[in-house]
RNA sequence: GGCUCCGUAGCUCAGUGGAUAGAGCAGAGGUUUCCUAAACCUUGUGUCGUAGGUUCGAUUCCUAUCGGGGCCA
């Protein structure tokens, strides 16, 4: 018996009342909230229906709730029902009603915790999106792991999900990036507004290498374009392999000037003309965004004819939705949260429902600190903390966990003497153990004749097995949070919740007997618990892309 | 100045209307002849920044304000 179960039995006794004549007539919700109290002297669930729905038909919450308690108290597996304050119902399920989950969770494997809530999504989600100028620092580091874990949890809501990375190799920046390498091929330094990393110089030498020409022998136009076009090549090539070892693989690179070069601006443009939205005025071709919320209009083209960088944005985002994309989800750090009124603009200018076509998450900034005080990462100085370097320092599994394991609008301090130290405080241990913990159990169980042949849920009655299959219970409605949220955090939270119940029922009740003692339905039956819960940890372990180890 | 994120235990943070506000870490003390002690148990600390408002009920929603980070001007 799920909360979904109980929420479900709790509407049909309301139409049934209702079908009675017992209640009044109107609206009846679809479904009811279903907590576990923090307080287990509330019994094992609790509901705030009566106090959501008295006022609705005029009675009062504690009448209300005594007119459904009465029904639920006949409800197969529920062994109690009591009212509490000002009207909650608490419900206290039979022993062997909680614990059925524990089979269909073993049964289910992998796909236990799926759902169809976002079933028939074709849905577009952009993140990291670093142009080619250097390594993924610790900030795009951070939504390579979010944004790969939401994809993850939202395909396990059914939703058909494209990861996107959207690139220029154009443009002033990637120009100190030529210069930079250009000077460090030549033996100087890096230019005053250039790029400093040691990379610079690696790139720089591997461009030499890789050229039969004498290209420093080129003048500087030229020999600066071969750096860019070479080392651009390079940079991506170890950008794309940085990802690819961190789990991260994208299904499209999308290239900015492709969008030029198709003629999707002229056409996005076209396009917004069309619907009456742009205008001309001191010779610039104009957006008129302020429609639409944004606090004044934006120029698309400018009087010199170039295109502003609004009109890469239109016809991009007009791609995405003419490639069949009904939700397009970007990922973007604070420091670009000027452009979500703009952007917002632009998905209604198109006669799009912002928010829902169109959709942009703001994540905040991570920060180095060391010995507790911040260090100003910069790329010029080369002091930037990079993905590999993260990598190197803590391995993929507790830097993925860390970036992701915490809201993306709280600002992240990545200390790394303290992740290097691996200490306990990175509770990916603490996850990780327990599901190693499970499955050397599950050997254990194993060699001494301990199988699954029998399973009786009814003795699963332990307050920690109640705990456990609680927490085991909630994780399809936390993916299901994570998703509609677009919080993946929540799912790591879980697990440590999860593996906290798993270690405390561990250490209070035994899979295999003592030696020489006899197998029981109770170690049978508990091994079921103990097989469910190595699933959840796996499942919950696979949406953050971190492994789950056998052993530890 | 405008916008935005944050403000909850000593520290790092969960908690998008419910009951006595939680976890990890740090501190103190304890647990192992038997499935992994990277574990478990016990123990202290809170004006949920402040002030109003909405509500039967607010850490949660609204308004104002203070403090910190960031972006833009």
């Amino acid at each position: 018996m799920t909360p979904a179960d109980l929420s479900a039995a709790i509407v049909r006794i309301l139409e049934s009342l209702q079908a009675q004549g017992k209640l009044g007539a109107a609206d009846l919700p679809t479904e009811v909230v279903i907590e576990r109290p923090k307080n287990r002297e509330h019994g094992d669930w609790a509901t705030n229906a009566a106090m959501q729905l008295a006022g609705r038909f005029g009675m009062n919450p504690r009448a209300f709730a005594e007119l459904v308690a009465g029904e639920l108290s006949q409800v197969d597996g529920i062994a109690k029902v009591d009212i509490a304050g000002p009207g909650f119902i608490n419900l206290t399920l039979d022993a062997a009603a909680a614990g059925e989950l524990v089979k269909t969770i073993v049964e289910a494997g992998a796909s236990f915790g799926r759902g169809v809530a976002m079933a028939g999504v074709k849905m577009n989600l952009e993140f990291v999106s670093a142009n080619p100028t250097g390594p993924i620092h610790l900030g795009g580091t951070r939504w390579a792991a979010v944004g790969d874990a939401l994809a993850r949890v939202f395909e396990a809501q059914g939703a058909d999900v494209t990861r996107e990375y959207y690139f220029n190799d154009h443009g002033a920046q990637i120009d100190r990036f030529a210069r930079s390498l250009l000077a460090r091929a030549r033996g100087l330094d890096a230019p005053e507004d250039g790029y400093g990393g040691a990379y610079i110089q690696d790139i720089a030498d591997r461009v030499l290498a890789g050229t039969a020409e004498d290209i420093l022998a080129l003048d500087d136009a030229e020999a600066q374009e071969a750096f860019r076009a070479a080392g651009v090549e390079l940079m991506f090539e170890e950008i794309r392999i940085s990802l690819h070892d961190f789990g991260v693989d994208f299904d499209v690179f999308f290239h900015e000037n492709s969008l030029y070069e198709s003629g999707a601006v002229d056409r996005a443009i076209a396009r917004l003309k069309e619907l009456g939205h742009m205008f001309e005025a001191e010779g610039a071709l104009w957006l008129r965004t302020s429609t639409f919320g944004d606090d004044r209009d934006r120029v698309v083209i400018k009087s010199d004819g170039d295109a502003a960088y609004i009109a890469g944005d239109l016809a991009y985002y007009l791609d995405k939705r003419s490639r069949g994309f009904d939700q397009c989800i970007y990922m973007l750090g604070a420091d670009h949260h000027g452009y979500v009124p703009r952007m917002m603009a632009m998905c209604a200018a198109f006669g799009d429902e912002p928010g829902k076509n169109l959709e942009i998450l703001i994540g905040q900034m991570v920060n180095l600190v060391k010995d507790g005080t911040p260090v100003r990462m910069s790329k010029r100085a080369g002091t930037v903390v990079t993905m590999e370097d993260l990598v190197d320092a803590v391995g993929v599994d507790a830097a993925r966990y860390a970036l992701s394991r915490s809201s993306i609008n709280q600002s992240l301090d990545i200390d790394l003497d303290q992740l290097t130290k691996k200490t306990n405080d990175n509770p990916v241990f603490y996850v990780q153990y327990a599901h190693a913990r499970t499955q050397q159990v599950a050997n254990n169980a194993a060699s001494l004749g301990v199988d699954r042949s029998e399973f009786s849920p009814d003795l699963l009655s332990h307050a920690s097995e109640g705990e456990l299959i609680a927490k085991l219970t909630e994780f399809p409605r936390v993916l299901g949070q994570a998703a509609e949220f677009r919080e993946p955090h929540r799912v790591a939270r879980h697990l440590e919740e999860v593996a906290g119940a798993y270690h405390r029922w561990y250490d209070n009740c035994r899979v295999t007997p003592l030696s020489g003692g006899e197998v029981t339905t109770l170690h049978r039956t508990r091994l079921w618990l103990n097989d469910a819960t190595g699933v959840v940890l796996r499942n919950g372990l696979s949406l953050l892309g971190v492994s789950a180890p056998e052993r530890m």
